[in-house]
RNA sequence: GCUGGGAUAGGGUAGCUGGUCAUCCUAUGGGACUGUGGAUCCCACGACCCGGGUUCAAAUCCCGGCCCCGGCCCCA
């Protein structure tokens, strides 16, 4: 019987691994130039991790299980909530504040769908010990630097919990709620028939879904929100980023304090958000002391379904040899791969000649390094590109260069000055 | 959790108003081809999602399950 992975789970492919590796090595070299470090943390945490603050949604959807020792057991759903819990164990006396970055699988037991799986990867930062004006605008200037650095073209909104949260304070917790419910569907009627007791909010809050700033002044009565996100986006404003305010932004994990944001992108269907952040306070939750940060996480796997990048072609070459010579074939392919840095594979099924072409042809190969008794005998060898068919008995050195050439300007540790660098012994 | 549509070799498919060894393409391995591949030909390989039911007979009809692709909910 043939065994299935489980639902929700995929294999990748070498094709595929390599653009995802490609990806996330952006996205890692982006976070490193902003002076954040990587950080790791298990894959498994105390359930309660994520049962203090995360809200009930993700519990939900948590995979759980009691391990050997009878302790409640929990695979990460998201990984700001163990990045702090880190900070609080290992890293409360570092100077502030402190950038942190991490990828990493994440685990939720939901309804697989496009852009959904049951295991995902998130790559995200938390920048810990501020939520000034500055910090913010730094959290949504990176995630914004980082989604187009790797070619999307992504939809940001801006948003404060303060501003909804300042109006609806008074109201029962469970319609309180609600309304952030309906505030993030954008379902005015909804909220005019929950709020039909309340003839003021019914009015304000509806209204503030289409507000900007300054008409948000005149819906709410504490300003003190829009005072911080005010300057929050005038320092975003210096990072050029592109913006909309949307009061409507209402954060499904509970932990967010202040300002909120996303990003949407066009090609995913129901789940296009790939991207959330925002300010929140978990520290002290931890036992830590109070220290407010901010952080997004990005979903990878959606950010890689609409990336428009694809990988830099990296030059394969195919050593093809004749049975009297399989030293020297031998030889040169090592040459090939530790000197010079060519991805270089060789003939281990006993091929003819012939076969060998073949299969380097069906493999993708770039280049055919042939190795016959002329070449021996001559110190050389012939290189043939596979695309043109044209080929030539050159010294290996000079085949290298000519390689390297054909790959579209990636780097190599080699030198391109010499004209031999490497020989036949 | 609710809901719509699907499932035939590794990938793509025909058959699906039940009835001979389940069609074709492609991929893969080998051969024609002993220092020159991509063509052609031949051979090999390889499938009816699982379990029940109806029937003389089920890939085909019915029921249940699992899985896949969407939508809702929720979220990345």
């Amino acid at each position: 019987m043939k065994l299935n992975r489980p639902r929700g789970t995929r294999d990748f492919t070498p094709a595929e691994t390599e653009k995802r590796r490609y990806i996330e090595n952006r996205m890692r070299s982006i976070a490193e130039h902003w002076g954040y470090g990587e950080v790791k943390t298990p894959t498994f945490e105390h359930t309660e991790l994520f049962t203090i603050k995360s809200g009930e949604a993700i519990v939900d959807e948590l995979y759980t299980f009691k391990d050997k020792g009878g302790r409640d057991i929990a695979l990460r759903p998201e990984l700001t909530a163990p990045v702090l819990r880190m900070y609080v164990n290992e890293m409360s006396v570092s100077p502030k504040p402190i950038r942190l970055y991490y990828f990493e699988n994440c685990f939720r037991y939901e309804r697989p769908q496009k852009g959904r799986f049951r295991e995902f990867w998130q790559f995200g930062t938390e920048l810990i010990g501020s939520d000034s004006a500055q910090a913010e605008a730094e959290a949504i200037a990176l995630a914004a630097a980082m989604v187009s650095d790797i070619g999307i073209e992504a939809d940001l909104r801006i948003g404060h919990l303060g501003v909804v949260r300042g109006l609806i304070q008074d109201l029962d917790a469970q319609v309180q709620a609600e309304a952030m419910r309906l505030m993030d569907k954008k379902d005015i009627d909804g909220l005019r028939i929950l709020l039909s007791d309340h003839p003021d909010l019914r009015e304000r809050l509806p209204a503030l879904l289409d507000a900007d700033i300054d008409e948000a002044r005149s819906i709410i009565d504490d300003a003190q929100p829009l005072e911080e996100l005010q300057a929050t986006l005038s320092v975003l404003d210096h990072y050029g980023a592109r913006y909309e305010v949307d009061f409507g932004i209402v954060r499904g994990l509970d932990y967010y304090t202040g300002m909120v944001f996303e990003m949407y992108a066009a090609g995913l269907g129901a789940q296009n958000q790939i991207c959330g952040g925002g300010t929140y306070r978990l520290a002290q939750l931890f036992g830590g002391s109070e220290t407010p940060s901010c952080g997004f996480g990005i979903g990878f796997d959606r950010v890689l379904e609409v990336c428009g990048i694809e990988p830099p072609h990296e030059p394969r070459v195919a050593v093809v040899y004749l049975p009297d010579v399989v030293e020297d074939a031998i030889r040169v392919a090592s040459r090939l791969r530790d000197d010079a840095g060519v991805c270089t594979t060789i003939d281990i099924s006993g091929r003819k000649f012939g076969q060998q072409l073949k299969h380097a042809d069906a493999i993708g190969a770039d280049y055919a390094v042939i190795v016959g008794a002329q070449e021996v005998a001559a110190g050389m060898i012939t290189l043939r590109d596979m695309q043109t068919g044209e080929q030539e008995m050159i010294g290996l050195g000079d085949a290298v260069l000519r390689i390297m050439d054909g790959g579209e300007g990636a780097d190599h540790p080699i030198s391109r000055g010499g004209s031999a660098v490497l020989d036949l012994p």
